[in-house]
DNA sequence: CTAGTTGCAAAAGCTTTGCATGCAT
DNA sequence: ATGCATGCAAAGCTTTTGCAACTAG
């Protein structure tokens, strides 16, 4: 171990254990990045550890985001279908996607149940992916100011 | 006009010009692919053209299928990261994918209020997409017939 | 007639793969 | 010590683009 991303490192590698996966320095600085972005994608979490790690490989990023994500410690979110993001697992959540700035929030919302027996009919549910896209305040008011100047 | 797809045709040639679109035979082709199937890749829209119009390039269908999403005649879903599906437009639906075998299946729900208040606070909200992911009831049955074989 | 569409091939962007080197346990 | 991780470069996919030929209105 080389490298050290925060002092919260113990935690991480006694996840990464629990899930029996070796504790690597580039596994768990992308787990910390995750754990402070709440989601990223492939691309934004080596930009953000470049500088730390000169030698990390893009390449690495993507096997450890698809790994933490077949054991569960991250999920996969499918909302510009061009990128993959990736969100540390949280109780039930959904995303609000602003189309004109592309900034993901997340929305905390109890699953709704409405939704969930609705579906069940198809068959086994495993997981419920709530995105709204639309224009978020910022933007709104942007908006609203550049329309007032022309 | 040198391909007919089916007779319904003078339906899709109006809903085309109502949009301000050209009625090409590769627009109503692809446009009644979808109405069809209810959703589709490209490559599958594509594929099933291809027969009947062997001149029909990819290029086209995608581009094509751009235009209808941005005249809003179709919505494009994020369900996979790594292909697009194109939607025809109808009241709200959400979709259920199963992880066994990728079918895709429409989940008619009236919009759920209480995302919908919830997630206001974020912005405009045009439009929600919701994504179940689980294994439809066909693979259950092939998943336990199969567990008590072995 | 003319702007807008098509087809083709090449390019671009995201993600995976194969393989030699290196490291956590 | 050894099986698993990493880095690199190349390949694989989906999607877009540039441009010449064509066509709907």
């Amino acid at each position: 171990m080389f490298f050290v991303y925060n002092r919260d490192m113990n935690n991480v590698i006694d996840d990464l254990h629990r899930k029996g996966l070796k504790a690597t320095a580039q596994r768990v600085a992308i787990y910390e990045v995750l754990a402070e972005k709440g989601h990223a994608s492939a691309e934004e979490i080596f930009e953000v550890l470049s500088n730390k790690m000169p030698m990390l490989s893009l390449a690495t990023v993507y096997a450890t985001l698809r790994l933490f994500s077949e054991k569960g410690l991250v999920e996969e979110m499918s909302i510009y279908n061009d990128k993959a993001y990736f969100d540390i697992r949280k109780p039930f959540h959904h995303h609000f996607v602003c189309q004109n700035c592309g900034a993901i929030s997340d929305v905390d919302i109890p699953f709704c149940n409405t939704l969930k027996n609705m579906a069940v009919e198809q068959g086994k549910i495993l997981r419920f992916s709530g995105v709204f896209y639309g224009i978020c305040n910022d933007c709104m008011e942007k908006l609203n100011n550049k329309g007032r100047d022309d």
